[in-house]
DNA sequence: CCGCGTCGTGAAAGCGGTTTCTCGTGTCTG
DNA sequence: CAGACACGAGAAACCGCTTTCACGACGCGG
């Protein structure tokens, strides 16, 4: 049951400076006003016992945890770690801590880890993107105080932060008809996905303003091997709808699809023009330079934090950001054929 | 003080079903044994009042809070997160999660750090770089059970899983003279970082099996920027003392320095050959693809675990495990010219 | 000189669980 | 049929800290 951690308990630093286990309490919290003697007296003690207080039995009685949970889907995934990053040091500013969850892409157990993390924190930053709606919305109820990220519902009393995927996808198709590109194909993430969707939304809106393009789809996913595997998808839409620019779910899906079709003997942008999605901190520096959306994701980890934080303090509820990405044109994309 | 977190008390639970706390705890923990129909009854108005135990008082009386700390020095290292989300996975499979603390570079607060991050968890896997020795060893005594990473010491009783930096390093200076490069470059890490010196010794080592093989070296860090910085420094040495290879601390500075280089009118390998270390995932399809030293890094997170894990269930001490890197060659080095 | 604040400190009641110990009940045995 | 015993469940102590409340001592004004 119990065990001895080595470190003293407030008890025995209270026997051995003589005073009372509240005393020790208010010398440690900074909250004593009585004589100084005693208080020096007790942070004597405490040192001779290298007394730390407990933070678990702080937390229970204090109720809060100053940990933060962090759950993502695929802590591999470079935006997730960036976001982490960014929310992480954050929060380590206002002394609170991450604990993090990774749902392993399996979204079918998003909600228990969910409410599991939550139950040891005061909080959680929630990335589920392929949560169904009415799943996400009744659990979020439960999960108060949690920022969404890429997630925002009318019916979720959480703040949100998101990337604006539909403005990102609808910049690149831009470019790429600007580069004189007509035939297109978008290159999808997860099945369910949400932020999936919107970018599937954007293109279509895209075909509707200018009817003179196509885009048809072909089902990936979200790493760098479902975008080698979509490559032969890829390179015969090439030679039987004359593709000219394939868009990627992210990054990772492009990187893999471009190492695809290279292996197919296709080469990018000479062949296939092809873009990312996310600018992960490495889009530069590949052959070729990923064209891309860029999303500071660091930043929505930070301000992921500031908004948690200020629930947590003055329960104010703040208003959901949308980021923008901004289009980072580079070597993947080129002029049609 | 308290706080309603919406979630009922194992005490309600017991009222409403009619039982003693006692009885809702055993129930709850499958460790009851009376009658059925009892645990059916508790089941029902646990599920009835949604109860879910709290983590927090159950750790306080387990003394045991299924949290493992993780102190890194830079969350933003891509080497780091790859760790983590190996370590993270492993962890998870054995419902433990991940206590997240980024010492952000400043080694001062280090200890402090790992001490308040090991005293909300169970354990602590401390990757601290560039902790003096004497240090580190007192730090060790007080944060049981650790793992090191990247750090070991006859007078530390810990398990420590790291990076055989050495024969890493030999081993890319054996490809470069292979190559025909004799005057080499060697592009620090931070200072007083343990990893960097292992580097600089097997660099030594390496001059004294081959004498007519010369390294210079350059201060730099661990960071992309810092690579690009060292960038006039290295070719000026390439002007001034005939360089024609470079070895970089690791592949974020590597990615740096071709970078700064390429500004500076200089290719590579054309004019300088470059290598990495670490081989992060990105580092096969930069322009060029980075010769480097292959690290294993999601194996040495979840290899901590296991060693961690199997500490704290059954006390027992593993052996200290070393990884070699393995040499990728690739198109960032050359023959020399 | 007595009553009344004020001040410094301690006792004790939580926080929400777990676990030991105890006790009543029902069953089996001699 | 009495006594031993297994069994089911509850009372209470405990994990280590915070905080309210109470209380004794002291200083003051009437």
């Amino acid at each position: 049951m119990s065990q001895r951690t080595g470190s003293a308990t407030i008890a025995e630093v209270a026997k051995h400076a003589g005073v009372s286990p509240a005393t020790v309490s208010r010398v440690m919290n900074g909250r004593f006003v009585g004589e100084p003697a005693v208080a020096d007296r007790v942070r004597a003690s405490a040192r001779e016992l290298s007394y730390s207080p407990s933070h678990l039995a702080r937390s229970l009685a204090l109720g809060r945890t100053k940990a933060v949970g962090f759950l993502v889907p695929d802590l591999a995934n470079p935006s997730f770690q960036e976001i982490l990053s960014g929310f992480s040091k954050a929060a380590a500013r206002d002394g609170y801590r991450a604990l993090i969850a990774d749902s392993a892409e399996s979204s079918s157990e998003e909600a228990l880890l969910a409410s599991e993390i939550r139950s040891r924190c005061d909080a959680v930053v929630l990335c589920a993107p392929r949560m169904p709606e009415a799943e996400l919305v009744e659990l979020a109820a439960t999960l108060q105080p949690l920022v969404l990220i890429n997630r925002s519902s009318p019916r979720i009393a959480a703040p949100s932060l998101s990337i604006n995927y539909q403005v990102g996808i609808k910049n690149l198709a831009r470019h790429l008809t600007e580069l004189g590109h007509r035939r297109l194909m978008y290159v999808e993430g997860p099945e369910e996905s949400a932020s999936n969707s919107y970018r599937v939304r954007g293109l279509e809106e895209f075909c509707v303003a200018d009817p003179s393009v196509t885009v048809e789809r072909v089902r990936a996913g979200a790493t760098f091997e479902d975008g080698v595997a979509a490559a032969p998808a890829v390179a015969r839409a090439v030679q039987a709808s004359g593709i000219t620019a394939a868009l990627a779910f992210n990054d990772l899906v492009a990187v893999g699809l471009i190492n695809g079709l290279a292996d197919l003997g296709l080469s990018v942008p000479g062949d296939v023009s092809v873009t990312g999605f996310d600018d992960i901190r490495f889009a530069r520096f590949f052959a070729p330079p990923l064209t891309t959306a860029s999303v500071p994701h660091e930043e929505v980890g930070a301000e992921a934090w500031l908004r948690l934080h200020s629930f947590i303090t003055d329960q104010s509820r703040s208003f959901d950001l949308m980021f923008a990405p901004r289009l980072e044109v580079r070597g993947s994309t080129g002029p049609a054929a």
